[in-house]
DNA sequence: TCCCTTTGTTCCATATAATGAAACATATAT
DNA sequence: ATATATGTTTCATTATATGGAACAAAGGGA
C-alpha cells in the first residue's frame, strides 16, 4: 500500500471543506513542508484531480467525470428513480436514496421537492450511520452482531440541535424502529429539517438502501407522517422487487 | 511531481472503459508486475477510489463525493441550469452545456428530452474539441493563435461516420460557422444524431461555454434549424449577461 | 480425492523515488 | 529601492516503492 498515494490525497480531502485554496494555505492546514505539498499539488494537477488558476487550486473536472461515471454505473440508482419520482409527486417532498459506504451514508440520489423550503442533502453527501433518518435506518437492519460493534465504537458527535448522543438512546431508537419498519427524524442532521425513512432490501434480504422523504419539520406533523408511511413503504417494496428481494410471511 | 501517484492513477483510468476488473485483468492491461498493481489497488481501495468485492474491483463512491461537489461549485452551471430548461422545453429536445478542458470539452449540464430518441450526451463525458457541435463552438471561438496550433497539432480520428478528419475542412467549417455565430453537426459524434451549438462568453467576452441542443438527425431539418437557433441564440445570450458578458454594438 | 493451475497476497533484498531545507524567482507592499 | 511573502527549483539525504519469489486459497480436471 502507497503511503505516498495516501499523503497526496490528503490534499484532496482538504477540498471537501474549501472551494479553493492558495500553495500556502494547503501548507499551513496541512503542517507539511511547502515543496512536499508544492510536489503533490503539481502531481494532482497533472491528473486532472486539481485545477490551477491565478495560484489558486481547486478540484478538476477530472473529478467530476469520474463522479459521473460512479453514478451511472449504479443500478440500484437507475432503477430507483423514476420509482422516486413517483413518490416525490405523491408527498409533495424531496426524496432521497443512502446507501452504505463504511462507517457512513452517502447520499446516491435525490429527487427535490417543488415546494419553497428545501433540505440540506445532495447526492455524493456523506452523513454517519446514526445522524438522521436515512442514515440510521440502514444501522437499524444491519447485521446484528455488526450493529453493536458499530455502536459500541462510533463516536456519537452532535450535528444539529437534535443528534442522538446517547448509546443507549440509539439502541432504544433502533429497536422500535426495527418493529415498525420505519424510522423519523427532527432536527438531527439539519436543524428544522425532518425526515422518514424506510429500508430497501436486495436479493440476499440484506438492507441495501435507506429510502426517504424529507423536508422542514413543520410539514412532518404525525397526520403527515402517517400519511407518507405507507406510500414510502411502497415504493421501498418495488424497488427491493426488482433488486430480487422476496418479500417474506 | 510524484511518478508513484501518477502511477497509481494509471489503474482509475482504466475504469473509464470498465465497469469492473480482477487484479490479473488490470495486471494484463497494464503490462506491470502484479505485486505493484496490487499494492496500487490496494492504496486506491483505501482512499475509496475503489471499491473490492468478490476480486472484482470498480470505482469507489468517494469519487461520486468529489465528482458532485465539483459539479456544484460550478457556477456556470447553477445560472445555466433554470434557463436550459426553459430552452428544452421551447425546442423539445435535449440541451447540453459543456467547458473546455484542455484539449478536450466536459460535458458539465445536461437537460434531457422527453422525446423518445436520445443522444448519447452525458455529464462528466468529455470529447475532443473538432468533433460535435458543442465542443466544436468552444473551438470556434477560441483565440485565434491557440485555435491554429490546436488544429495543426491535434490528431483528428473519425469517431462517427461525419466526423471531421481534414484540417482544411475543420478550418472552413470554422471561419463559416464564426461568422453565423453557431455550428451545427450530424454524426459526427454519434451516428444519426444532430446538435446545434451556440457560444456563451464571460465578462472577459471569452467563449466560457457551448450550449447545445441535440437529437436524432430526423429532427433538426433545415426549418426546425432555422427555428431553434434564435432560441439558441437567446438562452446563450442569458446566460453570459449573467456572466457579467457585455454585448458589443 | 488428489494434483495442477490460476489468481490473490505477503516477504524481503534491492532500486528508485520522495523528501524537505536552502536557494532562487516573482509579485506585492511599504 | 527594499523587505516580505509566496511560488518554484535544486540537490544531498532518507524513505519508500519495487517486483521476483514464495506462500495461500480456490477452482478445475482426471
Amino acid at each position: 500500500m502507497n503511503k505516498t498515494v495516501v499523503k497526496t490525497m490528503e490534499i484532496l480531502k482538504l477540498f471537501i471543506d474549501h472551494e479553493r485554496l492558495t500553495l500556502q494555505e494547503m501548507v499551513e492546514l496541512l503542517q507539511m513542508p511547502k515543496t512536499s505539498v508544492y510536489r503533490m499539488a503539481q502531481s494532482l494537477v497533472e491528473l486532472g484531480f486539481l485545477h490551477k488558476t491565478n495560484d489558486y487550486y481547486q478540484l478538476g473536472l477530472t473529478l467530476l467525470s469520474f463522479g459521473m461515471l460512479v453514478a451511472e454505473r449504479l443500478d440500484l440508482r437507475q432503477i430507483a428513480l423514476p420509482i422516486m419520482q413517483q413518490l416525490k409527486e405523491d408527498t409533495k417532498e424531496a426524496v432521497n436514496l443512502v446507501i452504505r459506504d463504511g462507517d457512513e451514508a452517502i447520499y446516491i440520489e435525490k429527487v427535490d421537492t417543488s415546494e419553497p423550503v428545501r433540505v440540506y442533502t445532495k447526492v455524493g453527501r456523506r452523513a454517519p450511520l446514526y445522524a438522521g433518518a436515512c442514515p440510521r435506518i440502514l444501522l437499524t437492519f444491519m447485521e446484528r452482531d455488526e450493529q453493536q460493534r458499530y455502536i459500541d465504537r462510533v463516536q456519537l458527535v452532535k450535528i444539529a440541535k437534535n443528534t442522538i448522543v446517547q448509546r443507549d438512546t440509539l439502541r432504544d431508537r433502533i429497536e422500535q424502529d426495527r418493529k415498525r419498519q420505519y424510522t423519523v427524524s427532527y432536527s438531527e442532521l439539519e436543524d428544522y429539517s425532518a425526515a422518514i425513512a424506510v429500508p430497501i432490501f436486495n436479493h440476499e434480504g440484506k438492507a441495501a438502501a435507506g429510502l426517504s422523504v424529507a423536508g422542514p419539520e413543520h410539514r412532518f406533523s404525525p397526520e403527515a407522517i402517517e400519511r407518507m408511511v405507507p406510500m414510502l413503504k411502497q415504493a421501498a417494496q418495488q424497488i427491493s422487487t426488482q433488486l430480487g428481494f422476496s418479500r417474506k410471511g
